[in-house]
DNA sequence: CGGCCTGTTGATCTGTTTCAATTTGGGTGG
DNA sequence: CCACCCAAATTGAAACAGATCAACAGGCCG
């Protein structure tokens, strides 16, 4: 098994790195320590499984490091990535007994793992904690319909743009420098994500790197222009 | 304007038809009357917009009677419409001050207005309530989830079985036969929701028709092979 | 009765996919 | 440390699903 779980001595909840992006915030120094008794730390290497769709939903999380991708699949193997996911986004937000879509790994990643039944008991205590969640819940819809339109009305290209600018603003509410954005995931990932194929994605990037709109480094990509890229994305 | 509100002589949330399915159905007898205090029926015609995007958003929704239509909207007018609204259905959860998206009415359509503050009010006193806000977000959520594969990933027929079968589901849970369904929206709202275009919507419906899976009349369609349908639409 | 909006059907066009051949680059073992 | 290996990415050519353009039919309302 290639999940492992640490156990925490003191509170590191406290001075948690993504203490103020996750639903942690909305708790006090007392309230934390209360979550902290109910957390366990999860670390999972890059391509591997940290969840099924359809496997009993036994446990919610929080990133604290790396990043995660979330998706659907058919019968056939035609696969939905419906998200990427990092430090502070909450995961595992499916009320009903099964999770709805499958959680792997990009790169190394590192969670904490709340068990459903003593969250939920959490909940009842402390309001706020509750308030939060449904809070991450209406972003993350407003997110999903955002994505519905990208997916069905928008061109390649478009769709292509779209993505980058938004790990550019993801980059920027991460403290980082917005013009300089890291691409941890595949070409077939990305294709995934968008509703292309693999060709497509990279014919696309090829095409705004001729343009001169962006500059592909390794698993990075410089944004140039991002008024090209922002005339594109529709927006 | 054409929207207006009726005021309410006594507490008809007690004896409302869609209470069960809605929000209200966490809410006891007494507690009932505090939110009845709080609520007005809002009535609009046909096409008639409940809200835009981008308005502030001061009002929630519960649909009691009818049929909305909620999308978005790029630019150059492409539209992505990301549900169909209908009895029980709830409306508004954008916990931002702005609404993220456009709710119009398909068909004649009655709703219970919530003044956002106040609902936010009684969210404090009833947990209960809060707690049925984040299951029906957490719905939402797996909903959408649902029509990114389909959007993302699914050829024009699947994507027009999908769509049956998800009316069919509705009319069955709403205790009605779920092998007639009715289509209240146009072929152009239905290629707008699918990502296809109403041309794509069309031939395929006729096809499915000489293939014997449906058949059509006025605003219904009778699911005569659900096998047929189920096959296409992948699960 | 006539006009208009919605839907249907046909013909053509095009963006994206599919299939296929290379190229690149990071990791590994000799 | 270098050469090799394999997965990922790139690029090209051909095929195709769905879009676009266009003509027409039907139903509803004034």
């Amino acid at each position: 098994m290639a999940i492992r779980s640490v156990s925490l001595d003191n509170n590191p909840c406290r001075s948690c790195d993504v203490r103020e992006l996750a639903i942690c915030a909305a708790l006090n120094g007392h309230e934390l320590d209360r979550l902290n008794a109910i957390v366990s730390v999860v670390q999972i290497a890059p391509q591997q499984t940290l969840f099924c769709e359809g496997e009993p939903a036994h446990s919610l999380f929080n990133v604290t490091r790396g990043t995660l991708r979330v998706s659907k699949m058919l019968v056939d193997g035609r696969r939905q990535i419906t998200g990427f996911l990092g430090p502070g986004d909450f995961l595992g937000l499916a009320f009903n007994d099964t999770y709805a879509y499958t959680a792997e790994a990009v790169t190394a990643t590192r969670l904490c793992r709340f068990p459903r039944t003593k969250l939920e008991a959490l909940l009842e205590e402390f309001p706020a904690l509750e308030k939060r969640l449904l809070g991450v819940a209406s972003n993350e819809l407003a997110a999903a319909q955002d994505q519905m339109l990208l997916l069905g009305r928008k061109s390649a290209a478009e769709k292509v743009a779209s993505f980058l600018l938004l790990l550019a603003d993801r980059a920027k509410r991460q403290g980082r420098p917005a013009n300089s954005v890291e691409l941890p995931m595949t070409r077939t990932d990305i294709a995934d994500y968008l509703g292309l194929t693999m060709e497509t994605v990279s014919r696309t990037f090829s095409r705004f790197e001729t343009e001169g709109a962006i500059r592909s480094e390794r698993a990075q990509v410089v944004i140039e222009r991002p008024e090209a890229l922002e005339d594109l994305a529709g927006r």
